[in-house]
DNA sequence: CGTCATTTTGAGGTATTTCAACGAAGGTGG
DNA sequence: CCACCTTCGTTGAAATACCTCAAAATGACG
């Protein structure tokens, strides 16, 4: 399998170090060639819900490509409670490691479809292919601009202000132009309460508040209206 | 300047993606060829204490490493409040973007070296180098473990917790293995405070606390000096 | 040595955490 | 298809810890 360094730059190399294209959207473009090739390498895998993809501390033999569904990734703490990392969906990348072992447990929110590429694997055309890699490199550095946006919402004190930024956070990432107002939560409010650093009751406090101030009607366990969306902006940016 | 994919791969690249070699430790390992590389491609610049380095939302143009000194990168928020985003010292890499801007403001926290690296050719550069770009990877990747290790400790509730599992982490980066007890602080206690998500009074409290317990002994207000580690680490831990 | 920014200390107010119990939902098996 | 059971979510009340406001003290710097 031999190649040159691929010299043709695609529309992400144009933006600055290492960006993405606008707001909170991944990045989708893989040249048809570097998709053939990392379906080569990758082993679609499905998962149903609830199910462990891997475990904390085990050997990191690969990476994840989240297809379809829902993952999250946590960590369990010493004291017993479990923190949230993050959530992942389509599109997105997770199984980061260190010293060769994961960091976080990773696990099915709803039934997930994902590409599972042997890391040794990846690396080794990552390092035949720089564009293939400037996408990685784009999606970690994606994926830390997350992270920092999640240290600001823990920054609030206020759990009804946390609350409204992860709904705009969902809103952002999982909704499209037509359908803005209903949001997917796909996990359960103990995850967000653990995403969020709150306990389980604040969570449900959070959202009966959201809920009397009518800025959003919580349909089922799953699903969040959008009532009044400038205020609820307003709520989530008034840090 | 012509360059074949780099065949021969460094010690970093045994290790999973996109992992450190070990603990909170960053890679230092670039060929001679590579250092090269980036010194021709960059500018050694010195940066006064408290010198802003460049401002959030201002256009990206380069990618700066800290060689010597401390810098920290903060965003004002709406209400006013500063919230820190990370410190950095010698062998980070800051200026990452979106959009083509900083996301942050980044300052200089003590008389810093830098190398300011613009964007572009750093990009280009990138392309033709994979075993060069994979030490970035390595390094925003490390950048993201670092965040997450924050939401972790922005997850505790209690401000002594939080300052105990800071000084672990300054004590992990800043010190080596024959002073491991005095951990520099060269930042201020309310940079501190906007770091760990508390009020600057919290932070103050917090080191009271922490003294009084005889675990830690703050010298002058940049200098902490670790009186009973495994007491400290057993707070630091204990979430 | 004086000035200014930073840090410490004090007291009251407020939000969340905990603990506990209830209610609802979802999944399983008969 | 229903009943049961387990998990999840809601609600209530007391306790804790931090935040805010205010003022004194310390340290940095010219």
């Amino acid at each position: 399998m031999k190649r040159r360094p691929t010299a043709e730059r695609g529309p992400t190399l144009r933006a600055a170090p290492f960006s993405a294209t606008g707001n909170g959207e991944p990045i989708r473009l893989l040249s048809p060639r570097q998709r053939q090739d990392l379906a080569a390498l990758g082993v679609k895998v499905t998962f149903p819900s609830r199910r462990v993809i891997y475990r904390e501390d085990a050997i990191a033999s690969s990476l994840y490509f989240c297809a379809e569904g829902a993952v999250k990734t946590f960590r369990e703490l010493p004291g017993g409670t479990r923190r949230v990392m993050s959530f992942l969906f389509a599109e997105d990348v997770f199984g980061l490691a260190r010293s060769g072992r994961y960091v976080n447990t990773a696990q099915a929110v709803t039934e997930t479809t994902c590409y599972r590429i042997p890391s040794a694997e990846l690396v080794a055309l990552l390092q035949q292919d720089a564009a293939l890699q400037y996408h990685f490199l784009t999606k970690v550095t994606h994926e830390l601009r997350q992270a920092q946006r999640r240290a600001i919402i823990m920054g609030r004190r206020d759990a009804p202000g946390r609350l409204a930024m992860f709904l705009v956070m969902l809103q952002e990432r999982l909704t499209t132009s037509d359908e803005r107002e209903v949001i997917p939560l796909p996990m359960s409010r103990s995850d967000i309460a653990g995403y969020l650093g709150h306990s389980l009751e604040a969570i449900s406090r959070a959202s009966a508040q959201l809920t009397q101030r009518g800025l959003v009607a919580f349909e089922g366990r799953h699903q969040a209206r959008v009532l009044d969306e400038s205020r609820l902006l307003r709520l989530a940016a008034d840090v």
